[in-house]
DNA sequence: GACCCGCCTTGATCCTTGTCAAAAGGAGGC
DNA sequence: GCCTCCTTTTGACAAGGATCAAGGCGGGTC
């Protein structure tokens, strides 16, 4: 939580300033929007925001990935949302949060506080229409993985996950070409992605050994993926084959 | 498909008025939003959408209740979405509908041209803004929904599936008396249950008819549920006893 | 009333995944 | 270098839900 200062204070020089939020403000938008700002920090396992805490903020991720979970009583946790650069946190109009926030990597937020940031949704018209844009994303998203947790079985999950993440990866980086060698680093424990996919770490674990032994991928380090040829990997998703799932 | 005339011409009287996309706005903006409409009706199992069309229209589920599923190459199907009265279909800025939408008991929607809307949408705030709320309020939806298909088991998703829809009736006709004896009927079969729920029909099935034996439920027909008490009902669907998940 | 058809229930069995347990890596501290 | 802690892998077993297979109910039609 400490501030990281100066060193990012130009939204001009925003690293996800096309993509965030703020994506599309005008030059006099965008300065309204810098008086308020400011960045927090937090450290891999560090906790964001509690479930039911008021939430006296709303931000954007500039760098790391966090997650959006759900805990049950009896301590079974489902993840419901990755947090990238570029997403969203928060949600006008709602002052405790629903779910939890933690940060998986080191994580830098740019922070708005709440009651501001909603007067200023009224005058800037620009941001509400993106948050409308993301927010109908990332239900897209929410309900492609309904799907995933409903009804793939775990293999198929699993290669899901990896074709997920290693096409947001080239996004970032370059065009994705499907026919070329791979190599993505997954962010997130086993552990992670059995609440991410509704698994067992076991099962998770039992799953990525099978596909290693099976040449789908192979494993660099724990973390780092390897996909000789994603055709194949997506073969395995369940989806048909130009990608999403029927839809 | 039939047009059903003049039956339910003005904005005014529309039964949806106050919670749908148009609940914000203003007389003069309803009057806009008036020109353009036109009604549509569907019959129980008519698909109103299929999953790749192009969407030439936007509407608002008038009475009735339809579902939003999607279906891989083998069969295998979800259901991601229940539409009831006052909920929306289509999405601005995109052409192709990304899931099947069916109706399944008889339906009434309010149309209106895609292109029209969205050019009206930028001229009456008061819809973005509405919209937007809807939308969050479906990716909470969506997210709870994840929960349980991720970690409930079979007993608890089907609890948790009747605990809602009574909670919904309930809404729409008073105030939920949680001491009080309560029935709702389920609005689908057996099947598109299973489908909701990420289970087979039989274990909808099994599960119905276990509740009903220990006495948490009894049937009235197949499809009308009387839940003697709600409390006892929600203590079985895994969530805490404020009635949401913990979240 | 008899027949049909769609929906639902129930039973028997199988299989995927979860649970419990142990051990193997890997990274960091001393 | 060695120890410790955490993550990951692997194994043996159990169980929840799926699958396969009959039947039963109920609402239509003729």
């Amino acid at each position: 939580m400490r501030d990281t200062g100066a060193t990012l204070r130009d939204c001009k020089d925003c690293p996800i300033r096309h993509r965030s939020v703020c994506a599309r403000c005008e030059p006099d938008e965008l300065e309204k929007l810098e008086q308020g700002k400011y960045y927090r920090t937090f450290e891999p396992g560090q906790t964001v925001l509690w479930s039911g805490d008021r939430m006296e903020f709303v931000a954007s991720v500039i760098s790391g990935v966090a997650t959006l979970s759900q805990t049950m009583e009896d301590g079974r946790t489902q993840m419901v949302g990755l947090l990238l650069p570029s997403d969203f946190i928060g949600r006008p109009g709602r002052d405790t949060a629903p779910y939890d926030v933690t940060a998986v990597s080191d994580v830098t937020l740019c922070c708005f506080r709440r009651r501001p940031f909603e007067e200023l949704m009224v005058t800037t018209p620009h941001v509400s229409q993106r948050l409308l844009e993301m927010a109908l994303d990332e239900l897209d998203a929410a309900r492609e993985w309904m799907l995933l947790l409903g009804r793939k079985t775990a293999r198929e999950k699993i290669a899901s996950l990896i074709a997920i993440i290693a096409r947001r990866d080239s996004e970032l980086k370059a065009a994705l070409a499907t026919d070329r060698e791979l190599a993505v680093d997954l962010p997130l424990t086993r552990e992670a992605m059995a609440d991410y996919l509704g698994l067992t770490l076991e099962t998770v674990s039992r799953q990525i050994s099978t596909l290693k032994r099976e040449g789908i991928i192979s494993l660099d380090g724990k973390r780092r993926v390897v996909i000789p040829d994603f055709e194949r990997l997506l073969d395995e998703t369940g989806d048909d084959s130009d990608g999403g799932p029927i839809a």
